[in-house]
Parts: structure tokens; C-alpha cells; sequence
DNA sequence: GGCTATTCTCAGCAAATCCCCAGCCTGGTA
DNA sequence: TACCAGGCTGGGGATTTGCTGAGAATAGCC
């Protein structure tokens, strides 16, 4: 009952249907990667693989947010952001920059409501920054939207990074974190290890399935210690978070 | 609760919404960098690369405050200042000099309430002088807006630059007064590294984000030495300012 | 020109986190 | 009931992350 509004993340969407984003990177398969997810949690996508390319079609599409790689085989990041922004679309900007890279001095990454997010990401991080910005850069018609995520007595604040269950403060390591709004966001419903393993690890994660269940382990730990366990194992399927009396 | 209404400098601010600020410099990157950050904290912005330009737009744009860089390649900035000044328009001006011609400065700041800001400045210190020269010219429509930024028993204040915990002043240095000043100004919400590194330090700073940890350490040993702790490590995201018993 | 405060880098330490694994448990089924 | 595949969890090692002290470099001040 709580979480239905909340489930927006992985369904249609209202509020993000009309939202259009423009992905901007030369690998391919990271530009399709981004553009599918995003498609699916209902944005409105387009693409593009260089800077001139990105620059021409956010022209007419007029994207409400960028998500662009700072390498680019033409200009970098930054100087399509500045051009953009010179030509007075004021849109938010996701930037995806490589790990390594964080030594060259990414300067600035973070002016103006834009973020940033390190290659290799996670799909779910990549999501919840996206959101993130959309909201401070106020490109949602949508009011305030609180920035909290609630699913029974359990509540988590995408601001503050805390979670409670039944008011109880719960601290969760990263990855413990992104499962548990993985699991929320698709509250109800059956998401299987693999699903799990491919929106909150990292898309280069090399390793085998069991560690969803560790992980899973953990949080039970933490937030089932609590009545009634929330977090339920359907066999041969997956996971899902549900309450008891529900069916 | 106390710091809400200060969080101005990180959101949608109504009394900033109406406030028209015209940017000069010739150099774009610069003036990009400075209109993106104004607007995102709610300012209405315009640029100008020259000084005949800035004449011209500001003819019509009818800017509250200017922030004009001295070296300009068709004429010098108190020039500008004063043709302004000659035709009428009453506005504040913070200039912008680089570091070696401080001699410049001496010419005429005290003027009308002006003030000036060395190149390399950070984000936050720009602000917050533009903030403090808007309202020295009245140039805000709403009342003086003490100048403090208070969280729990901590207090900052803008125009005595004295921070207080507990009653007790505590002594910082500049950069731990503009670390402590964002953090205090986003209290309660998780900011990363890099957003600190992009607001607190100066744009051209090139280093990694260890400085951050650095200084986060000497503010804890200044401000944290009393009870209970306020800043508090959100491991893998960043830092926060809050209370423990929060809620 | 010294002297001090400040800024910044760096490296060692401590702790949290991540990940794998192996043995145990459990539900379903023959 | 016995068996088995799937699932759970404790242990533990490798890695990452953050904290802090020491000291070099720099800026500001008398």
C-alpha cells in the first residue's frame, strides 16, 4: 500500500514519462546499456557517439538531462557541456568519467546540480544519481517529491543515506544500500539473483551468483532482525520484499 | 530545523529568484562556470566578454549587482564601472582581479559598496560575497537576512567571520570557514568529496580529494572536540553535518 | 627579513567492505 | 524417509576507504 507511488522506478512512470535524457558516448555498448535501462524505467532516450553529434541533437530534443562520457573522440565532455550551456539550455549533466581519470582533475563535476559517476557503474547507482539531479536541477513538474523511498515500516532517504525500519536508524554499507533500494523500489514483485546482479554490480562484475546471497544474508541481518521479516526467498526464483499477511 | 531557510545556497531560493546578476569576462570558460553556479542557486544571470557589451546588455537587463572581471580586452574594468555609474545605474560590482595586481584594487572599491575576489576564487567564497554585497546595497527586496548560519549549538557568522560552538568561539582557518560554511549550509544531506572540492576550493586546484579528508579532520578537532559529534562520514558517499538523535 | 599560520602531500595505520568458499540447512520430490 | 539441488551463513583473506601525524612548501604578517 505504502510503496505503490514509490514503484515508479521500474515501471511506467508519469512523472518521468515526459522526461527526455540524452546518453552521450563513443563505446556503443555502454550508450545502448545506459539507453535501454533508462527506457525501460520509462525516460525518454536518445543517443548520440560524439560531441558534435550530441550538440546538434540536443538542439531539437531538448533533453532535460545529459548523461556524457568526458572522453570523447572528438571535444571532451566539458566542452559540449559549455557550449550548451552557452546556448542557454540549462540542463543537468551526468557525467561518466573512468576510474583512473579521477587523477586528471575533474574539476568542476559538480557545479550547477550536475554529478558524476565512475566507469565501471552500477545500473542502479546510474539511475538513482540520474534522478537525483533531475530533481535539484528542478526539471520535474512534479513537486518537492520527497526524496525517500518507503515499503512497510522501512524507509529509505536518498538524501541523507539513512535507513530506518520502524523508526529504528540501520546502518548499511554501500552495496548493502543499493540492494536494499533494488529490492524496494521493486517491492511485491520476484526479482531474480541475476536481475539483482546486474542492476546493483557493477556492469564488469566477473563472479558468480552466490554473492547476491551473501549480500542478502547481510541485510537480513540487519533489517529482518525486526518483525515481520520482510525480505523472502522464492525458490528457484529469487527474491522479494513483501509483508506477511499480503498475497 | 534551524538551517533550513539558509540551505538558499544550495537550492531554489525565493528571495534570490528575482535578483539579476550580469557576468563580464572575456574569458568564457570562467564566466560559464560562474553564470551555471548563480543560476543553480537561483539567480537570474546574463555574460558579457567586453566592456561595451556589458554596457549594452546591462542597459536593458537592468542588473541588482555586476561581477566584472578588472582586465578586460577592450577596456578596464572600473571603467565600466564608472560609465555605469555615469549613466544612472546604481549596482553593486565585485571585481574580479588576479592575484599579482592587487595595486589595482586600491581604485575605488569602497565606492558604492563594492568588493573584490582574486582569481583563482572558489565557488562558495564568490557566493557568499555577492550574497554579503547585495545586501550592503540593498539591492535585496527582503529584510537583512541576519548573517548567520546556525546548526544545532554551532554558529557561523558571515560578517564577523566568527564561529561559535556552544557559545565558545572556536578560531579557523579560511579554508576550514568555507568548509565548515557548506557544510553547515547543506546540514543534514550528504555532499561528497568532489562536490566539497568544487564549492570550498579554488576552481584551478589540482590535487585529489585527500585535502577534503584533510580538512575535515582539522574541523573535527576544532568544532567536534565538544559534545556530541556534528560531522559525521558517510563511508563511500561523503560527509554530513547532523545530530545523532535526529530525526 | 625572519616568523608564524596555513595549505597541501604523503605514508602508515585501522577499520570497513567486498568477495569467495566450504559446510550446513531446507524444501521438494522420488 | 532419503536424497538432492538450491539456498544460507560463518570464516577469512584481499582490497578499499578513511583518518591522522609529520613535514615540505607557501603565504601572510610584523
Amino acid at each position: 500500500m505504502t510503496a505503490v507511488k514509490d514503484r515508479v522506478s521500474n515501471a511506467q512512470d508519469t512523472t518521468a514519462s515526459t522526461q527526455r535524457i540524452l546518453v552521450v558516448d563513443d563505446e556503443n555498448s555502454i550508450s545502448e546499456l545506459i539507453a535501454t535501462s533508462l527506457k525501460f524505467v520509462g525516460f525518454d532516450v536518445r543517443t548520440a557517439a560524439t560531441g558534435a553529434q550530441a550538440l546538434q541533437i540536443a538542439e531539437e530534443f531538448k533533453p532535460h538531462a545529459l548523461i556524457l562520457d568526458v572522453m570523447l573522440p572528438d571535444q571532451n565532455g566539458f566542452e559540449v557541456c559549455r557550449q550548451l550551456r552557452s546556448e542557454g539550455h540549462n540542463v543537468g549533466v551526468l557525467f561518466l568519467t573512468a576510474k583512473d581519470s579521477v587523477e586528471d582533475k575533474i574539476a568542476g563535476l559538480t557545479i550547477g546540480g550536475d554529478d558524476y559517476v565512475t566507469k565501471p557503474f552500477s545500473l542502479e547507482e546510474l539511475v538513482a544519481r540520474l534522478r537525483a539531479l533531475l530533481r535539484r536541477t528542478g526539471a520535474t513538474e512534479v513537486l518537492p517529491d520527497e526524496e525517500k523511498i518507503r515499503f512497510a515500516d522501512l524507509e529509505l532517504d536518498e538524501a541523507t543515506h539513512e535507513v530506518r525500519r520502524a523508526g529504528n536508524l540501520i546502518d548499511l554499507s554501500p552495496t548493502e544500500f543499493l540492494l536494499l533500494r533494488y529490492l524496494m523500489i521493486n517491492a511485491d514483485r520476484v526479482v531474480s539473483k541475476a536481475q539483482i546482479l546486474d542492476h546493483v554490480w557493477q556492469y564488469d562484475f566477473r563472479g558468480d551468483m552466490g554473492i547476491v546471497e551473501t549480500y542478502v544474508s547481510y541485510l537480513r541481518k540487519k533489517i529482518d532482525v525486526y518483525e515481520p521479516a520482510l525480505i523472502h526467498t522464492v525458490r528457484g526464483v529469487g527474491y522479494r520484499l513483501r509483508l506477511p499477511a499480503a498475497n
